[in-house]
DNA sequence: CGCTAGCTTGACATTCTTCAACCGGAGTGG
DNA sequence: CCACTCCGGTTGAAGAATGTCAAGCTAGCG
């Protein structure tokens, strides 16, 4: 472990700056720090789909390949502790326990990526949006190591349109169903960005997910 | 590796056959010989998306976890080689090798259900059956050691609703799109399963991907 | 003070779903 | 042997959800 603080450095990006373009070449892995940001795709005719979200202490790259296969975007100002990729890479074949630690977080993305298929492929734009704000508002508030009680406030980490691409729906849909479930009273906004959930269950609700099943670990 | 025969054993399914149902504890995990399976989550109401098509040498299970978080389905006769989940956990703790590779299959999962994301997220019924199409071929021709040159047949391993469940579009709209793609030439039908692509690129300019960007490795 | 970026709202167009009818082949039982 | 039925699939018509285009709002900033 002392070892690994051998081969590490940091990395800062502004707002809006790109990390890595999709096809790149990049000789290190990474592990977010602090700020937030994006993996997307983007077709070419520039319909775009995010397919990562990166909070703190989540990972970017892979220990075995040369290139990057999403475009990675700071969406806010982010700071990454950056390992170059042999010397991680050699690590990791000689610290099993590493190896293993990075299997469960993998694990964990694949199982967040296919609750976010469900969204994507069957959820209506309502529950769509729902689920979106209960997922940051869990992230959110887990981070803070808070629980999430009755009432629960948090900020958006993204643009009505990254909640578009993050979800498969334009920045309009988005926009109507925020303003929706406002005046039903389910969310309340302050400005534009922060949230605040009155019942964090009559959110749930409105995500189309198993009621009640949802018992927040 | 030869302590990991001593631990094995296999399990049959018939098609239709349920393997586990999410929530299920079990006590082993698993990988494909032969057949075709399926992980779908399924809404209250009913709605489903599938979010993994399992084909021979995928895994089933988290090493780590007790139970399941998907309802696993055999959809052809299924043969499954299982491994008692203790055992093998401990075995990947003794044998960092193991859990390396199994940290490779993860990562392509990973990267899999990205793709798939993009698909659900962003593409029209007929980009979906088209990438549904190419996915299935690349498989299946790569699974027989083939090459995927401009002439390609195959057989769907999936109903026209299990393909719905998989791209995230009702039966109707997976058979009219089918029904199109028939009609404008790009594929052909020899009875309701078997599929013949005359010409390989032209399936690949209806998926909406970057074309030629596909060398097809 | 006016501009811009992010957001909201409206009117209309499009895509996909929903509901319904129908088709054909494979079993199945009388 | 022949109707019958069931399953998977196809097709049509109508409706609903979401996308598109366009206008306008607000807050922050040069």
């Amino acid at each position: 472990m002392a070892h690994l603080n051998g081969i590490k450095f940091y990395k800062s990006y502004k707002a809006g700056e790109p990390i890595v373009w999709a096809g790149d070449e990049v000789d290190f892995v990474a592990s977010v720090v602090g700020g937030v940001a994006t993996l997307t795709q983007t077709m070419e005719d520039g319909r775009r789909q995010m397919v990562g979200l990166l909070l703190a202490s989540d990972f970017i790259g892979r220990p075995n390949r040369e290139t990057v296969a999403y475009d990675v975007t700071a969406i806010s100002d982010v700071t990454l502790c950056c390992f170059r990729r042999k010397p991680f890479h050699e690590m990791l074949v000689k610290t099993p326990h590493i190896s293993q630690r990075l299997l469960e977080m993998t694990l964990d993305e694949l199982d967040a990526a296919r609750e976010w298929m469900l969204i994507l492929g069957r959820k209506t734009a309502r529950e769509k949006i729902a689920s979106f704000l209960s997922i940051i508002a869990r992230r959110e508030t887990i981070a803070e190591g808070g629980d999430v009680g009755t009432n629960v406030a948090f900020e958006l980490p993204l643009t009505r349109e990254a909640m578009a691409d993050y979800l498969g729906l334009t920045l309009e849909t988005v926009s109507r169903q925020m303003s929706s479930l406002k005046r039903d009273g389910v969310i309340q906004l302050e400005g534009k960005r922060r949230v605040v959930v009155p019942d964090f269950n009559s959110l749930l609700n409105e995500t189309g997910d198993d009621s009640d099943g949802g018992v927040l670990v």
